[in-house]
RNA sequence: GCCGGAGUGGCGGAAUGGUAGACGCACUCGACUCAAAAUCGAGUAUUCGCAAGGAUGUGGAGGUUCGAGUCCUCUCUCCGGCACCA
């Protein structure tokens, strides 16, 4: 018996690694090198962990497979590919290790470094480590810092629309003051040239921090006042009783302003929203950034505020809405509990002061983003006017105005918005209704050139209880079915008029009136037995027939139709003629009135009843001399951390209270050593109670954990560069990432801060593109057998390492990426990971078949299946279908064996388009069949479409859309001579025996349809 | 509440408007074997039928079309993000 060659994973993967690594087989060539040989540049990236106690599992790999995969594809398609690898090591963990242990949180953090390499080595990726970056390592962080520095010596020019030089702003102060600057910030203070001359140094320093694109400013934060420290949110979690406490011990933790940095990512809002256009990423991710970023326009107003008693003017109020059409629907005032002027102007005038700072009290301990319930009190003593309104207005304070949103004052106008509709339910204020919607009734719609008159009408729904139905009219003379309804007469009451109505016209003369409908709807329409437009304004009212009590009604009435009753299921979904009739139902239905949100025709609103509210909203706020204004939801990002593990702030403060830059030529500004990793227990890091630190005036805090992740992949482009961060050709070259892969939890952080730094990189000379990542793939996230996340918690953690020992690295990576679409969660499943491993063996076996059977050429149906296979792989990497092309092989793989009639160099095409996802088994049998160099280094196939053409195909026979037979024909044949075919089928001839053909449909190589 | 995404066999999933369930797992039967594993072959949506064959079937209800998992309208469920943003 002869020996069987088998397929030995652990050996094969092992010496590969080795051999890939000796001859830098991935490593990208250099800029001048890959000019030379002209080949182009592909960037391909993974987002860099943060290296953790816990190691990978089985799911982190799952975007590292994909993007080695298409890494690999990419490069055996020509292009100099760049796939580097690196560690985002300053954070937390390391932190919270370092206090724990007391030992320095660097080696611990090297420690895991090396770690997680040794994981991702195994797995048999093809990373250029030459080029590793670690954000920990002083000649990384240098420029880290460098980038800082040139954030802080810069401002945002919103006419330029981009950053510019301080000193340029500086020039511009000395000769005009602050006037018309066009330099984004949110200090309103305007001085002049001979002011800002006349400042001191130090109040020339302050005004400049309103101008910086990285400044120094005040923020919340959480202090744990029992651990002495200052913790992120995610070291933060709710107790029992929904109190805030630290994870660690439980500690509690409130609120406290200190002093912080921050990046005014705000002067970036709109290119941060425009950029997205210009990029390939899902559309998900993109609407998170759009929802983050919150813009939206809407109109400044001014109120006044005076004394009620005597109507002195005490201070103007801006208030912000979106919608000034609703101006003339104002009924009262809301301002946020801390907006200024409260305390600042108004408290003397309050005649209720000590009510409203209980009330002021009781809302600062309500835990923010936890709004249980609406709650106000009113401000007495004073009122608001508007010039353009002739009312006197109250001005409440309450707990649903923001003071860091718009204005932090609002206009309270509950007949359309939800928040002050429940306000004025609940403090019992007036609804005054101004927008109305609108409807044109498309059966009969209003005619061109012809006269418009406008009525106030009333619809009378009548409810039978007894019978369950509704009060119908049935138009003999037309084809209408309508409800009851009616105009309403001069002085008349609406209700009235209903009753009127409803007793003219069909004589039940016992109602009970119930409810008005909400507010009123305009209808358009043409009145034809008038020759007129109508316009008509309607007010939905409803009642109960309490009995059948009837009139008598007039004969016209009599003609004119008959009295229906209709059953209520039928009712509600029955179309009617009145095309306001959708309205009533959907508020008859909720059973109670609310706010009309939504827009449409002005009323109530003096000289602008009638407009749109989209046009009324502009001309409202133009009227009233109010701004129209953009608005956004995202705050500037805070950039600092009371921590020692990250990267030094080179900033130093002098004794004169002045703020000086680490010089370039002293960068990188190094990490002290410290005694002790403690928190120093006054909130400030333990850089802090380093004395040479604090001595020579640098910055306690540290960046955060987001600093070096901003622009790593720059770095990536020349990661050795002593002189700069990376070298002009480097980052002409490179230009930018072309496809990134990571996970979608980093949409409103990660994303967002790297787009704005490289924007703010491009603006200052240095990055070639507007954004930094071309196309973003996001992977699924790999679930534990329970159907729940991966994690030590829940003991359900399977490791990569010990699947790599039993069945091999190139099977994980066949089975992570056959598991289902790449962006799609799925379940690991350790037992169908079997199905991969026979693969992956078959092809072992195939080739010891294939050399024995030495044929010279392979036959059709191997040749077909081979380059449409060819054809397959090549879109669906492109794709990032890898499952499909993974399933296609697999097919491949079944004819091949079937046929047993393959080539060897058809083999060796087949292992290429194998090679991406396999590439330990593609090398060995590479170089088995004698082939010289790297798989990976060799030319990516290409389909050959004289193998795809087919002489027969199978045409399924369809009767009125179900298919009945199947035949065989040439792909070329005639509709005509199909036809005979399909008809003269026996199958075909049971089911069309006897009946007509109406059409007969032949889709070219697809499908016949016989429609009888 | 708002904004995204998704609902297809026992499971993971496949399907430019054209034979739904490819491919894989699991399962059943068979071959090989003293036996088992591995491997190979056949089968495997539901339902009626001995079979040939028929009917039903992609969360639900309608619609467009010769033809719908795919397009449109409404609706339910699940997942993710945001959430007092005026």
């Amino acid at each position: 018996m002869k020996k069987v060659e088998t397929y030995n994973h652990l050996k094969i993967e092992k010496k590969w690694q080795k051999f890939w690594d000796e001859k830098k087989t991935y490593q990208t060539l250099s800029v001048d090198k890959a000019k030379v040989k002209g080949l182009k540049p592909y960037y391909v990236l993974d987002m860099f962990p943060y290296p953790s106690g816990a190691g990978l599992h089985v799911g982190h790999p799952r975007g590292y497979i994909g993007s080695d995969v298409f890494a690999r594809f990419k490069r055996m398609q020509g292009f100099n590919v760049l796939h580097p690898m690196g560690f985002d090591s300053f954070g937390l963990p390391a932190e919270q290790y370092a206090i724990k242990t007391g030992k320095h949180p660097g080696p611990f953090t090297d420690s895991l470094v090396k770690k997680y390499k040794k994981q991702l080595e195994i797995i048999g990726f093809s990373y250029d480590w030459s080029r590793e970056v670690e954000t920990h390592s002083p000649e990384y962080y240098k420029w880290t810092q460098w980038i800082f520095l040139q954030l802080y010596n810069s401002y945002y020019d919103t006419k330029k629309n981009k950053a510019e030089s301080i000193e340029t702003l500086i020039k511009y102060f000395n000769k005009n003051g602050n006037k018309d600057c066009n330099a984004f910030t949110n200090d309103s203070a305007i001085f002049s040239a001979l002011e800002w001359k006349n400042f001191t140094e130090k109040e020339k320093q302050y005004v400049l921090m309103s101008y910086r694109l990285a400044y120094e400013g005040y923020a919340e934060v959480n202090w744990c006042p029992e651990m002495g420290t200052v913790l992120a949110n995610d070291e933060i979690i709710e107790d029992k009783n929904g109190n805030m406490v630290s994870e660690r011990g439980e500690y509690p933790v409130e609120k406290k302003m200190m002093r912080q940095w921050f990046m005014r990512i705000t002067a970036y809002a709109d290119r941060l929203i425009s950029g997205l256009d210009e990029i390939d990423w899902s559309s998900s991710i993109k609407q998170t950034q759009k929802n983050w970023i919150g813009k939206s326009e809407g109109s400044e107003i001014t109120f006044y505020i005076e004394d009620k008693e005597f109507g002195n003017f005490i201070s103007n109020v801006d208030i912000f809405t979106t919608r000034a059409d609703t101006l003339f629907g104002v009924t009262y005032i809301a301002l946020a509990i801390d907006h200024p002027i409260v305390e600042r102007l108004l408290k003397e005038q309050i005649t209720n002061w000590d009510q409203v700072y209980t009330y002021i009290q009781e809302v600062k301990k309500q835990e923010k983003n936890d709004l249980k319930e609406i709650t106000g009190i009113k401000l007495e003593g004073i009122v608001a006017k508007q010039s353009f309104l002739d009312i006197e207005i109250p001005i409440y304070l309450t707990n649903y105005v923001l003071s860091n949103y718009g204005t932090g004052a609002v206009m309270g106008v509950p007949a359309h918005d939800e928040r002050d509709f429940k306000f004025a339910e609940k403090y019992d204020l007036p609804i005054q209704e101004v927008i109305i919607p609108s409807v044109i009734d498309l059966s009969n719609p209003p005619q061109k050139g012809k006269e418009t008159k406008t009525r106030n009408t009333v619809h009378v729904i009548v409810y039978n209880k007894k019978t369950d139905s509704f009060l119908t009219l049935r138009w003999k003379k037309f084809d209408w079915h309508t409800i009851v309804l009616g105009g309403i007469d001069d002085g008349e009451d609406v209700i009235n008029a209903a009753l009127r109505e409803v007793k003219e016209e069909t004589g039940y003369s016992n109602l009970l009136f119930k409810r008005i409908l909400g507010g009123k709807i305009e209808a358009k329409y043409f009145a034809a037995h008038k020759n007129e437009n109508r316009t008509a304004i309607t007010t939905g009212v409803y009642f109960e027939l309490i009995d059948e009590t009837k009139v008598d009604i007039s004969q016209e009435e009599k003609d004119n139709f008959d009295i229906e009753w209709v059953k209520s299921s039928d009712f509600f979904t029955k179309k009617m003629t009145n095309s306001e009739l959708p309205f009533w139902i959907e508020r008859l239905q909720k059973g109670k009135n609310e706010a009309f949100c939504d827009y449409g025709t002005l009323i109530n609103s003096g000289d602008f009843d009638g407009m749109d509210s989209e046009y009324a909203r502009t001309k409202i706020t133009e009227k009233v001399k109010g701004k129209i204004v953009t608005k956004y939801k995202m705050r500037d990002a805070i950039f600092a951390r009371q921590r020692y593990w990250g990267e030094p702030i080179p900033l130093i403060h002098t004794k004169d209270g002045l703020i000086e830059t680490v010089k370039e030529k002293d960068l990188p500004l190094e990490l002290p050593k410290v005694k002790s990793y403690q928190p120093s227990g006054n909130g400030e890091s333990p850089l802090s109670s380093v004395s040479s630190w604090v001595k020579s005036g640098y910055e306690t805090n540290t960046m955060p954990g987001w600093a070096g992740s901003s622009w790593y992949f720059l770095r990536y482009m020349d990661p050795k560069n002593k002189k700069e961060f990376a070298s002009k050709e480097a980052l002409s070259y490179w230009k930018q990432v072309d496809m990134y892969i990571g996970g979608t939890e980093h949409a409103t952080g990660h994303l967002l801060y790297s787009r704005f730094w490289h924007k703010f990189l491009k603006d200052i000379g240095y990055a070639k593109t507007e954004e930094p990542f071309k196309a973003l793939k996001n992977q699924g996230l790999i679930l534990a057998t329970d159907g729940r996340k991966m994690s030590k918690r829940w003991g359900n953690v399977i490791n990569p390492d010990e699947i790599v020992k039993t069945y091999g690295a190139d099977t994980l990576r066949v089975y992570e990426m056959f598991m289902g679409p790449f962006e799609a969660s799925q379940p690991w499943n350790t037992e169908s990971i079997i199905g991969s491993r026979r693969f992956v063996e078959r092809v072992f076996r195939l080739s010891v078949s294939v050399l024995e059977n030495n044929i010279k050429v392979s036959n059709k149906e191997s040749l077909r299946a081979l380059h449409s296979i060819i054809e397959k792989v090549t879109s669906d990497i492109q794709n990032f279908s890898f499952n499909t092309s993974i399933s296609g092989m697999m097919i491949a793989l079944n004819t091949f064996e079937k046929e047993n009639q393959l080539s060897k160099n058809d083999f060796l095409k087949f292992l290429s388009l194998l090679a991406p996802f396999a590439p330990h088994i593609a090398e060995e049998l590479w170089n088995k069949f004698g082939q010289k160099g790297s798989i990976h280094t060799s030319v990516f196939p290409k389909a050959d479409k004289k193998y795809l053409a087919q002489e027969e195909v199978i045409i399924p026979i369809s009767v009125n859309g179900k298919v009945r037979a199947e035949i065989i024909v040439s792909p070329k044949i005639s509709q005509e001579d199909i036809e005979n075919i399909a008809i003269n089928n026996e199958k075909v001839k049971v089911w069309i025996e006897g009946k007509e053909i109406k059409k007969f449909i032949y889709v070219p190589g697809k499908i016949v349809n016989i429609v009888i």
